[in-house]
DNA sequence: CGATCGATTGCTACCGGTGTCACAATACGG
DNA sequence: CCGTATTGTGACACCGGTAGCAATCGATCG
């Protein structure tokens, strides 16, 4: 009679001459195992290609070999970049990513991430920014004993559930550097309320300027949803100022290259009558003119890192795990959108 | 004794005083159930919360419930869009997401594949271009039994396993558009060779050309590879050419960005010296300046589609399956890229 | 030489659902 | 009033793995 589906571990016992233990233990790699044994198992499941199922794995161990990603990060790049690295940490494991977006604003987020965990049993979940500061999803994720690591502009948990940049840090020496080309007139593009990097990099702009003894009056701060669009109206805003700002740091590259674009509108020469910097360092910063001076937030490399602690807690040899980093360093990137003041 | 985890289907068949079948037959909706049973039932599954285990009942039907997003196209937007036009149709079903980057230039791609298919068994694969239009892997989804759906710029396969865009008909008609304002010294930049949507587009801007009675010069076409650069790149090319095209059409929006990129750099006003029309319609396109004109590939419904069309083979409720359009239209989005050529 | 011991291995009961089929309860026609 | 068709329900095996514990075996020990 021959069985139609892939191989089970039941024709591997049968034909190996062992029993399904036997043949489990191999799988899952039991130290208490004969070497002879081992070998004729294994050549058995080499012949067949036999492959496990996952679902009887899952069922049986009471946890499913899948992790999510949860986000409600509007920027498409970003996302690309937190999937690939996160892939790139569950290549050769069993693992395979879900992806889930929620919408910060339904008042039923957090039910629906709730009932998606719950059905699931995911293994564990990666929580990109913005959502990952919110302390409630975290709280939710420990309540039913999902794991989960947040990813972050600043220290948001425990080393064990966090992988953090250091925004602040960044948007400080970038500014630091903006002041040393011989600006003291510096606009900022703020990110939108409630974006915790968004307060990051603002805080690390204004102690930069704070520490030059650069006055900062409040209308040099508008305020950006992190889009295209908004930073126009920023730009604009700034721009309108008398004497107007010779350098404008934006809080992302994408409000950054709505800078260039209202500078290019009003005639004004990027860098030579404004300096733009930028923060991210998606493409679109090497793709406006002039590229854009930016710094590089490392969110492939924490995303990876992420998905391995995620991953380290796993049987318990967490040797892995402490070795993953929790905080990543962003650094300024200098291409052609920085200039020295103009004369005045 | 207190159970520590999630409540199963025996505690509501206990507590409801039924067979755990019957629970069954109330989840999977029997019709061969007395409705007084059922309520009953199902007060007892919303007092307790009840949510079935997936892996039990993928265990048990032989079959999970995710969807496997097969890609390996390198914009972030793009697959963007997909992925959020698949989950639209997803949405309030049992179905998951599972990301699958492959490397289309690796040599063990396609075992790989197999390997990842066979391993999560998984329901069906979406596979998005220009993976989609690799027959072989059509052939191994058949071969491996796994239900698939080729997204593609061209009818790829029979209705039930594509969804396609009309993009020759629409870059047929931006070129039509480009020739009815006065050009006809016409430049394109082409898409890389073996992506089918670069083929059909260039198809559709020569039989344009041809049926105006256009002379198409083999130095009037660039071939790009969809990057950025490699439209400045493939820009350089057409305008060293004398005489200079007074339009460019682009087989994609970044490309058609790195176009006016290059024209920037040499002084050319856009659209006054040089008009540009791309296509794809990402964001980049509202982004760069001026706005670019460009054809909207509407690849989120598309997806939605395709998803849905996925799904309906599920449960022999194939009526949803065969109202899924298999066909896309893409139109024109006119913004401030294209105007007249300049008098001579 | 029999008991004990450690290393291997198998038996059997799960994990949490679903399918099959038998059987009870009710309805119907003669 | 009884045989039979129609419904509704439960018992039980099974999906493909894993866990606990007993069984087996040769070797060592007293």
């Amino acid at each position: 009679m021959q069985k139609t589906g892939q191989p089970t571990i039941n024709d591997v016992a049968r034909i190996a001459g062992v029993s399904k233990k036997t043949v489990s233990r191999v799988i899952n790699r039991s130290p208490l195992l004969n070497e002879d044994t081992r070998r004729k198992v294994e050549e058995v499941i080499g012949d067949l290609g036999y492959i496990p199922n996952p679902q009887a794995r899952a069922l049986a161990l009471r946890r499913n070999f899948l992790i999510g990603l949860v986000h409600d990060n509007p920027n498409a790049q970003t996302v690309m970049n937190v999937q690939q690295g996160m892939l790139e940490a569950l290549h050769d494991t069993e693992f395979e990513m879900v992806v889930r977006p929620v919408d910060r604003g339904s008042p039923t987020m957090l039910d629906d991430l709730r009932h998606f965990l719950e059905r699931q049993r995911l293994f564990g979940v990666l929580l990109m920014p913005p959502i990952s500061e919110n302390d409630a999803v975290a709280a939710l994720c420990d309540k039913i004993g999902c794991r989960y690591v947040r990813m972050g502009s600043v220290a948001l948990d425990d080393d064990a559930h966090m992988v953090a940049s250091n925004d602040y840090e960044a948007v400080r020496g970038a500014t630091d550097y903006l002041i040393a080309q011989g600006h003291r007139r510096i606009g900022l593009v703020a990110g939108p309320h409630g974006f915790r990097s968004a307060h990051e990099r603002r805080r690390g702009f204004e102690d930069a300027l704070a520490t030059a003894k650069i006055a900062l009056p409040r209308s040099m701060i508008a305020e950006g949803n992190y889009t295209f669009e908004s930073g126009i109206a920023a730009a604009e805003r700034l721009l309108d100022l008398t004497p107007r700002p010779t350098a404008i740091f934006s809080c992302n590259d994408e409000m950054a290259a709505g800078v260039i674009h209202a500078a290019a509108q009003r005639g004004l020469a990027v860098p030579r009558d404004l300096s733009i910097v930028g923060f991210d360092d998606t493409p679109i910063a090497a793709h406006v003119w002039p590229p854009l001076t930016t710094v590089r937030w490392p969110i492939a490399s924490m995303a990876r890192s992420a998905a391995l602690k995620l991953l380290a807690g796993m049987d318990d040899s967490n040797a892995d795990a402490v070795s993953e980093p929790s905080l990543f360093l962003s650094t300024l990137i200098r291409r052609g959108s920085v200039a020295s003041p103009p004369l005045e």
